[in-house]
Parts: C-alpha cells; structure tokens; sequence
RNA sequence: GGGAGUUUAGCUCAGCUGGUUCAGAGCAUCUGCCUUACAAGCAGAGGGUCGGGGGUUCGAAUCCCUCAACUCCCA
C-alpha cells in the first residue's frame, strides 16, 4: 500500500468523527462503572469558535477521552446560554434591518423573533466544536432557556425567595444606557481615561462668597444635593451650617461636613449627588440627604435636570461648560485621568443610576462555598486561585439579579394595584395564592401583573451542573443520582466569581453536595504582543482556518505544548505548526514500519532483543511520568512527556535501533514487539490527537468492526527494568561521543570506522556494543588494555574510548580538549571535596547527600586519572 | 487606594517541603547533511552571575527582609 509521506488530515478527521458519532461512542448512559462526568461552559449563543474555546475544549477532551479510555463512563454534556444583553442586542438590531422597533411590538411577538434568531445562528458554535474532535455527548446538548432549565431557574428563585434569600430594594446599580439595563458588578470593566477636572464655584446663599469645588462631570451638578467639607478643614469652617446655589439653576443646597472627604485631592470642598455617584449615594443616606435624578433611562437628561433636558450626558457635558463660563462659575480646568466603569456587553460608560432590582443574599450563602474550596473538597489548578476566590468570597456582595430584558426567563413575581406582590411560577398560581392568603380579595386574576424584568444570564449557568441533569425538578432522578457530582470543571480565570462560585453555592444549595471535584482554570490566549485576543481588535485567528492548516490535532497539540494551568498563552501561529510536524513525524514512523516485510525464519538479532527490552523500560517509565502529570493537571507536561517519547526514544533511538538493512525483512518477534510499541504510543496520544492516532490504529493490523482506539484501554505504567535504562545512558553518552567526533573531524556517517574501549574486564559492559556499532557505522569493537597510539579520545563516565584515525591529528587540539574536561572535573572535585571536609556538613546533612557527595567525589577522582592518562598519551 | 500573583536561555515555561557542576525542557538560533520513514527531516553546537540588594544556613533559583518592574483582581 503506498502512503504518502506527508499526513493529511483533511482525508481522515471527518471519516473518523462521523464513525465515532455513528457508533454512538460519545453518548453516556448511566450504568454500573464509575462515571466521569464533565459539563462544558456553555459558550453565549451569539458566539463563534474563538482560541479561548479552542484551548478550553480541547483540554476538555483530553480529560474526557482519557477517562473513557480508562473504563469509565465518561460523559461530557455540551451546550449554550442565551446570554441575554448580547442576544437581545443581536434581535433588536436585526429586527431595525427590517424595520421593526422593538418598542412596537409585543414581548411575546418579540421571544417569537429571538427564538427563530437563536434557532438560525445559535448552534455554530458547537458545530465548529466537532471540527476540533470534540467527544461530546450530542444527544444531551443542553439550552439555559430549554423548558427543563428555565423551570429549574424559575422553581429556584421562587425557593430562595420563599427562604427570604431574594429580595427587592432600591439600590445603586450599574446601568448600562444603551442596553437599557443594570448590569452585575462583575460586568463592569474599568479602564483609565484621560478626562478632565472641572473647579467649579458656588455662590453662597445671600452672600458674596464662593465655594470651589473639582468635577469630572460637570453636568451632574444638576443634580447636587448638597457640598461637603471636612470638618477639620479650616479653609471651609467658615462656611458651616450655610447654603450655597448650584451654578446655572440657583437652587439652595446645604453645606454638609463629613470625615470621608480627602483634603487633599481638588480643593478639599465636594459636591454631592447622591443619585448619581455610589459613594454620594452613601453619603446621601447618612445625611439623609435628598435625591435627584437628573437622567433618563437612555442616558440624556430628564425633566429633573431642569435644564438641558432630553440631551444625552456626554454632549451636556460639553454644553454646559460655556454655560458655566458665562455665568463665571468655572474657575479653571485641568487634564486628568481617572477610571471609568464600562460595559462588558456593551462597552458603553456605566452610569451609577438609583433603580429599583432583585437582589440576593450573598453572605450566608458564600460561608460554605468557601470552605469547601479552603479545605480542597475542591481543588483548584492551579492553587494560586484559591487567594483570589477566597478575597472575593470574603468581601461578597448582594449579587444583583434582575436585568431590564425580555430575552431570558421572565421573574416570576406578580404585582397587584395595590403593590402588593406574590411570587409563583404562573399566574393562576399566584391568583390562587393571593385567594388562599386572603380570601376575601376583591382582585381578579386579570389585576395581577408580572414583574417585566427577567434573571441575569449567570442566574441560569450557576445551575448548569444540575440542570443539564433536571436535578432541580427531579432530584431524585436517576441521571443526577449518577453524574452529579461532575468530576472537572475547565473554565477560564476571568469567570471565576460570576460562575465558577456561584455554581458552588448552587451545589451546595440544592444538592447538598459540590457541583465539582477539580476546577481547571486554563489561561488566557493572547496575540504574540500580548493583548488579548477580540474580535474588535481583531488579532484572532479563525480556529477553522487553523484546523484547515495544520489539522486539528496539529492545533490541538500546538495549544496545549505551551499551556500549562493557568498560564497566559501568547498564540504564535508556530505553535500549531509544530503541532503538524509532530503529526508527520508519527506519520513517518507508521510509514517506516508498514514499509517492512516481517519473517518468522529468521532469528532475533541481539541488538533488537535489547532494543525492546530497553525501549519497554523506556515506556513504562514516562508512562508513569505522564501519569503523574495527569494527576496534577499539567497537561502540558504530560503531552511533553509523551511527545518526546514518541519522537526521541521511539523515532530516533528505538526504531534506529532496529531497522532491518534495506530492502531486508525484519524478524517476526521484533516487528510484533514494534507494533505493540506503536500501538501503544498511539493509545497514549490518542486523548491529545484523535484523529491520526485512530488512523494509525487502523493501518497497524486488522482490525475488527468496533476495534477502535478511542475505547480501548489506555496503557497504565507497569514496573520497568533500571538496569536497562542505566545501561542505555552509558550507551548514550558513548554513541554521542562518537558522533560529536564524526562531525568534528568531518567523518562522514558512510565511512565506517572502529571503536577501541578501555576499560577493567571487571567493569565491562557490552550489552548495547552491537546497537552503538548499528547506529555509528562501526566495523569493529574492541576492548583493549592500552590507549593506541593515533586516535581520537573521549571519556564516557570513567570508560576511555579511542577512534583510530585514518587522518593526522591535531595533537595540540586534542590536548586541549582533554585539558578543559580535566580543568572542569578538577574545579568539580575541588568543591566536592571542600563540602565533604566542612565537619558541619558531614554532621548536619543527611546521610544520603553525605554518601552522594563522597560517590561523586571517587567517580571525579577516577575521572581525572583517566583524564590524565589520555593527556599523557599524547604528550609521549 | 486595598489585595493577589509574576520576574529563570532570544521566546514560552519546569525546577515539590533548601543538598548531584542545578542551572533544565520545548521552540527559536548557528553549523554540517536530500544517510534508502520523515528537509514538516537527520546529526551536532552555542546560549542564563535564576530581576537588584541584603540576610539566615555548612550549603539558596529554592527560606526571610527590602527595592524595582510587570500582570491581574477589588474599590
């Protein structure tokens, strides 16, 4: 069969994925093994495959296909979350393109579009996820807005607020004008901008006089309630108890006197606007301070601002100045930078707006969730986000729940004219409620009225462990009896608060258990430069078109080699080209092998008889290393360990080591020990490249209908042979001897020449001579009691070995050579010795390092006098 | 302003609770090779006073203090 002798994967990845789909390999049911059990984080459903999903996933699969390689019934549940601001956004716009308005219409005309909208474009996503090998259970793929989900949100907020957990109040939110709703704290970037101050001056109520204050928003003076010095502040003592005029509209507010204001920072004097500042909201409060909102919903000014009324905040800004000037309340102006809260969904600058949410109780709730985390019930990768997640944990707020949306599930609170309110999940329950608590109600069911906001997004997700599991409804079902808890949960850093806790508070809540073993926090993908990765700036590459490049498993390895927990991961195009060249590499070796004719006549060389003893040390040695890295979540590592086996040991020793002359069968024991080998490699490799590994698989032999690598048994690390491995180091240094001396003296790989070792009978060791003559050309191994004359030396550990030479030596050069090796195991011996004469040392240290030292110390003596000889030698 | 983290080769990172001349890996670089699986390759080589300073110790990349730079989180 000929193959060709590059890998192409555009031929094998879609053969392969669709017969694992018609197989049925991805989809879990429960049963008697031991479940492993991954729920992806569901991707919004506006979104398209970016490199952040790419690294995500891939890890994913790597864990998943590794437990279901390891007997478990591994099940990964898929899925997306309507991401309510961002796909309300994506309806609206589309439905203005044809000429609707929004506010035209009715919400359930309006659901009737984001459904078809999210129908459309809502599963991309997950298709390009197949592209990447992802072995996601399909059949399960989950909705946050499925009528299982969204009753589970619904049935949970009716419960907490039945625990008094959920309540209503006024408060200072984060309001994004143009998704005309509040938004979490968490949804709040703060970026630096270059601004300006504004010196303001006040006139006094009556009087000459003039107070200055510094502002960055001019136009919020509008809404002043108040000025406020520090009480020690004797610039200001003067001026307690009076009132000053807010500039342009002469209003009389007080002047307050609070500790809180910094003397330092403008003039010392602070104007208050308790509606539109979060501390002034405070401060507000404590003076009892009265409040006006001088904005609208959309941002522009409202009839309360009494001037400038209907302009938006920005543009006011900038007309009031002249106003201010004319008026000669402005003093001076200065640059300044200060920070400004934006939208995540928007990027639009967050106005602090007094409005009246759905809050929940952090407080009691978070107690538990951080001391399952504390005492690593559930393990986080790396630990270092334990500090981050305990800081927040410990400082937690009231988690602002409703959001001013239609796209999402509608709060299931209904009011009455009266404001009286009743939560249940429909409205014939809330009206028979209403009857049961008051029978003698004059309402009908028509009077009640549902509250219009619906639930953040994360008010969906913090149940997705469960949910996806109808743990909410049914919590005695079988499914979530069997999943639940999930093992590993891959997420990134930046989520930490908004879901990764949350989901543990949900857990522990309802199922009375953690949502989840080991948290996996990947890192960051960013550009080259180091800026993350956005499709504003766009510095992203299309995954697909990487995967058309390089072949999945090519972008798989090249994410993952340099991705180690937690770690930013500057994105190189490079990284998926080695990736590839990885993937032609064990191409090769497949077409090295299927090359050779096996006959069952011939004997087993000796060499090969120690090439698969020793390569089978060799395994079982990084398999265990793999394995322990497996366990500490280095992915990284592990693949690194696996990939240099597959590549050093396997490909340039190994199979180097026992390839028949040309055109020559090899032995029947030694191909099969070979097959093994490489079946072996490819079951290692498989959770990292699936796609070429189960093609090899399949070009390795005959295989039966179902006999595929994806659910064979992984290999686990058995014990292995150390003599053989030390003795392969010995070898090692031997045949790079060798080499090195090939290329120094320019002898070319096809002269074949001879090798002279001396060393005590006693201390000889030829188990791999036959293996270093295969892989250096050499005729003629002998061991000899004297150095000849005219050769070139090295020294391997304490062994003395010598290439005749057919040339003239450069006596002075190899004099050199040997004199620099001499100087340095000298300058060795010497700090050795010194350590082992320091009678502190030898005392306090234990007495493993005492006996490393001295054996380093006769192995360096032994060194120099063999060292010594050579020089003589050559100086005769 | 408060908190956390990072700083080791040109790049990305390992180096666990001090102890092999401990300074490592991959990539990149340089040199020589189309050696009959692979130039997406083979064989060699160079490269770091472990951010600076101080301390503890027989011994420090590793522990402590301090300074500096960068990153992130919170306000």
């Amino acid at each position: 069969m000929e193959i060709s002798s590059k890998y192409d994967p555009s031929t094998t990845e879609n053969k392969w994925y669709s017969h694992w789909i018609a197989k049925g390999y991805f989809h879990s049911v429960p049963d008697e093994r031991e479940p492993f059990t991954i729920v992806i984080p569901p991707p919004n459903v506006t979104g398209v495959l970016h490199m952040g999903h790419m690294l995500n996933n891939t890890i994913q699969d790597v864990l998943v296909r590794r437990a279901r390689m390891q007997g478990k019934n591994a099940c990964w549940v898929p899925g997306t979350d309507h991401a309510s601001i961002a796909t309300e956004a994506k309806v609206v716009n589309k439905l203005k393109q044809d000429g609707i308005d929004k506010a035209s219409i009715t919400r359930d005309e309006f659901m009737q579009y984001a459904w078809e909208w999210r129908e459309k474009h809502g599963g991309i996503i997950l298709e390009q996820l197949k592209k990447l090998g992802a072995s996601c259970d399909w059949d399960r793929t989950a909705f946050t807005m499925d009528e299982k989900l969204s009753e589970s949100v619904i049935d949970t907020f009716i419960d907490l607020y039945n625990k008094n957990l959920i309540y209503r109040g006024v408060r200072m939110v984060n309001w994004d004008p143009q998704a005309l709703t509040a938004v979490s704290d968490e949804e709040v970037l703060y970026k630096e901008v270059k601004s300006k101050l504004y010196y303001i001056r006040y006139q006094l109520e009556g009087e000459n006089d003039f107070i200055t204050i510094a502002t960055t928003r001019p136009e919020t003076i509008l809404g002043d309630t108040a000025i406020c010095v520090h009480p020690h502040d004797e610039r200001y003592t003067k001026f307690h108890g009076k009132k000053v005029l807010v500039p342009l509209i002469n209003r009389p507010i007080p002047i307050i006197i609070d500790e809180y204001v910094d003397r330092k920072f403008g003039t010392g004097a602070l104007k208050i606007t308790p509606a539109h500042d979060i501390n002034d909201y405070y401060i507000g409060i404590k003076h009892k301070l009265p409040t006006i909102d001088i904005f609208n919903q959309n941002g522009t000014l409202s009839d309360a601002a009494t001037l400038l009324v209907g302009i938006d905040r920005f543009e006011a800004r900038k007309q009031i100045i002249p106003l201010l000037l004319q008026s000669e309340n402005l003093v001076k102006t200065e640059d300044y930078t200060n920070k400004i809260g934006f939208s995540e969904r928007t990027d639009v600058v967050i106005e602090p707006k007094l409005s009246l949410q759905w809050f929940m109780k952090m407080e009691e709730l978070a107690k538990p969730a951080l001391e399952v985390v504390e005492n690593d019930t559930i393990k986080f990768h790396p630990a270092k986000f334990k500090n981050i997640y305990r800081h927040w944990m410990e400082n937690v707020k009231d988690w602002c729940i409703s959001r001013q949306l239609w796209w999402g599930q509608q709060i299931p609170v209904y009011y009455l004219p009266n404001g009286e309110m009743v939560v249940a999940k429909s409205k014939q329950l809330a009206f028979e409620q209403l009857k049961a608590a008051n029978p003698e109600t004059e309402f009908t069911l028509n009077d009640l009225k549902q509250d219009e906001d619906v639930v953040d997004t994360w008010f969906s997700s913090w149940l997705w462990p469960i949910s996806v599991f109808d743990g909410i409804r049914n919590p005695e079902n079988e499914e979530i009896k069997y999943y639940y808890p999930t093992n590993d949960l891959v997420t990134a850093p930046d989520i930490i608060f908004f879901w990764v806790a949350r989901m543990i508070i949900a857990g522990l809540e309802y199922r009375n258990e953690i949502p989840f073993s080991n948290v996996y926090f990947t890192g960051i993908v960013r550009d080259k430069s180091g800026r993350k990765m956005s499709k504003t700036l766009g510095n992203s590459p299309d995954p697909i078109d990487l995967i058309d490049q390089f072949g999945a498993d090519g972008v798989r390895v090249g994410m993952l080699l340099t991705a180690p927990a937690g770690n930013d991961l500057p994105f190189d195009d490079s990284l998926c080209e080695q990736g590839r060249n990885f993937s032609n590499k064990i191409w090769n070796a497949l077409r090295l092998v299927k090359g050779w004719k096996s006959d069952n006549s011939i004997q087993q060389p000796e060499t090969s008889v120690i090439a698969v003893k020793w390569f089978n040390a060799r395994m079982n040695q990084a398999i265990a290393e793999a394995e322990e890295h497996f366990e500490k979540y280095r992915l990284s590592d592990a693949l690194m360990t696996l990939y240099k086996l597959a590549w050093d040991d396997f490909c340039s020793w190994y199979l180097e080591m026992i390839k028949p002359a040309m055109n020559q069968p090899i032995d029947q024991t030694t191909f099969e020990a070979t097959i093994g080998f490489f079946e072996n490699l490819m079951k290692l490799l498989h959770p990292f490249m699936p796609f070429i590994t189960e093609e090899i698989w399949h070009h390795l032999g005959e295989r039966n209908e179902g006999d595929d690598i994806i659910i064979t048994q992984i290999p686990v690390s058995q014990s292995f042979d150390q003599t053989i491995l030390n003795q392969f180091g010995f070898a090692e240094e031997v045949i790079n001897g060798i080499r090195k001396i090939r290329a120094e003296k320019n002898i070319p790989y096809r002269e074949p020449i001879e090798l002279q070792i001396k060393t005590e009978a006693s201390q000889r060791d030829s188990t791999f001579d036959g293996i270093t003559a295969k892989l250096c050309n050499i005729s003629n191994i002998s061991h000899v009691e004297v150095a000849p004359d005219g050769a070139f030396g090295f020294v391997a550990r304490s062994t003395e070995l010598f290439i005749p030479a057919s040339q003239n030596i450069d006596i002075e050069a190899e004099i050199k050579k040997l004199n620099d090796e001499l100087n340095y195991t000298k300058g060795f011996l010497v700090s050795v010795t010194k350590k082992l004469s320091n009678e502190r040392f030898v005392a306090g240290a234990p007495e493993e390092v005492v006996g490393m030292e001295r054996k380093k110390q006769s192995d360096a003596e032994s060194r120099i006098k063999v060292l010594e000889q050579q020089i003589k030698s050559f100086t005769i």
